[in-house]
DNA sequence: ACATATATGTAATAATATAACATTTATAAG
DNA sequence: CTTATAAATGTTATATTATTACATATATGT
């Protein structure tokens, strides 16, 4: 028998809050919001969103120090990410273009080096605040 | 008249050490390497690095929190920012790539909105490192 | 039921970044 | 030149983000 659910308690915690978020959430935001549930202390979040980021079910928005939950069910381990950040209300989307993709893991820099790894963070005014 | 060198004191130190460096450099290591020029506290070089990255002489990989100078001269003011880190030795590279720019610059996502300012990072291993 | 890997709990501390306020220096306009 | 204004500096304190280290517990595979 095997696990349907391969996440920890700590972890479920964790991810149920980021998935139920509507905006990016910081690592003490986390912790303040799950200080009820038991998890007192920082390693204790800062574990658990290393192993979600590592899975892929949580990406971290680098020019933010903030997590979200994964939006695009093709990324199980997701190496390739792009984001639309807002740059007046701060709302984040996860960006799932395939051609971007395709685009972006065959481009091949000047020394012909290609990366199956990469993150974009684009920055601009979302439909809302235009 | 008008300057020709538009930094200021503190700016100048700080960019020429960011400049001369072979890796980027993380705000405390430039903190202790110019505390012999009289910057002495953390707000000092956090204000140097802000205003540089403000006009394009630097660039914060978000990836890493530090900093290099920019070697693309075109981008005087940035906003279209692209690096290749290596995963092994940490080494940096600042992508200068017309046809990336324009592909990333006229890139529309699903709602057809467009974005000026972007910053991709990708990750994979430097000549050196494979 | 044993070995091993994974996850947890906890305290302390390291690393990164900003707030607030006083002062000085540079720049532009009269 | 001198006055107003903006930009930069110096300084102390503190806020925010992240990790180390170590003890314990739970899950997983043989």
């Amino acid at each position: 028998m095997y696990k349907e659910n391969n996440l920890s308690k700590n972890q479920q915690i964790i991810f149920d809050l980021i998935n139920k978020s509507s905006e990016p959430l910081k690592a003490y935001t986390i912790l303040f919001n799950v200080q009820k549930k038991g998890i007192k202390a920082p390693p204790q979040v800062y574990r658990a969103l290393d192993k979600l980021v590592e899975t892929g079910k949580i990406h971290k928005i680098e020019s933010k120090n903030a997590f979200v939950a994964c939006r695009n069910s093709g990324c199980e381990i997701s190496k390739a990410t792009a984001f639309s950040i807002c740059e007046s209300c701060e709302m984040v989307d996860e960006i799932n273009d395939a051609k971007l993709t395709k685009y972006l893991t065959s481009f091949s820099d000047k020394k012909g080096t290609k990366y199956k790894r990469f993150n974009l963070e684009f920055f601009g005014l979302c439909k809302k605040c235009k």
